[in-house]
DNA sequence: TATTAATGATCCATAAATAGATCATATTTG
DNA sequence: CAAATATGATCTATTTATGGATCATTAATA
């Protein structure tokens, strides 16, 4: 059953997603493409390019950073010679961290 | 009419989701905290969680978002002043640029 | 200035994402 | 080693995001 939905996001990722739709959209324009051009491109409809350069939050991530990679937006500043580096490095990281987090739960008698 | 669905995502869309995934979850495990610890501050499901930390590129930009600012993970490397200051400074520049990208269709005789 | 078309907004039908439950596996820790 | 439980995977009902169409507005340019 989903939930009843009513999601409430922090100022933080408003922003962030605000800060991306708008690089986008100055992307495009610096490009001097429409914005049907970009959705096609994208394979996207122009509604949901509409939506994402107005950084609105419900949108998928795929279609996100597709768009973005289109009009030359990075992500994490880097592009992507340096974007597989860094997912090999925190690929070994993981493999450092231990695979699941323990918390106790039933109190465990160690007062004697 | 909803379109028949079959998205192809670009090798930087994919790599871009994978490496925020992995951050995600190696900041989540640094901070000891359970898959389910973190769904629940975030507001969304376990099973959801899980397939941000794997990358997965259909998922609403506003959950990945939300769970990447509670376990400290910038995007854009920017904290939340900085952020802001950012998001002001494309606003400035968007005012600059042209509101609508003119394409020429239509052949215009000008060959006399 | 007149014309063209890009943009923004809205509406609807439908494909798809999500929550929640369950089960098996295997890791952590006493 | 044994017990506890975190994780991963799968399935279903249902909410929700998306595509496409339409319309009004207005910016760009000949």
């Amino acid at each position: 059953m989903p939930k009843p939905i009513t999601r409430t996001y922090s100022r933080y990722t408003h922003e962030a997603s605000a800060l991306l739709g708008g690089l986008i959209r100055a992307a495009r324009k610096e490009r001097k493409l429409t914005a049907q051009e970009l959705a096609d491109r994208a394979g996207i409809s122009r509604g949901l390019l509409q939506r994402i350069e107005k950084g609105e939050l419900k949108c998928e991530i795929g279609s996100v950073f597709e768009v973005a990679a289109i009009v030359g937006v990075k992500l994490f500043d880097a592009d992507e010679t340096t974007l597989t580096k860094h997912l090999r490095q925190i690929e070994g990281k993981l493999a450092l961290l231990p695979k699941r987090i323990k918390t106790r739960k039933k109190t465990i008698r160690d007062d004697f």
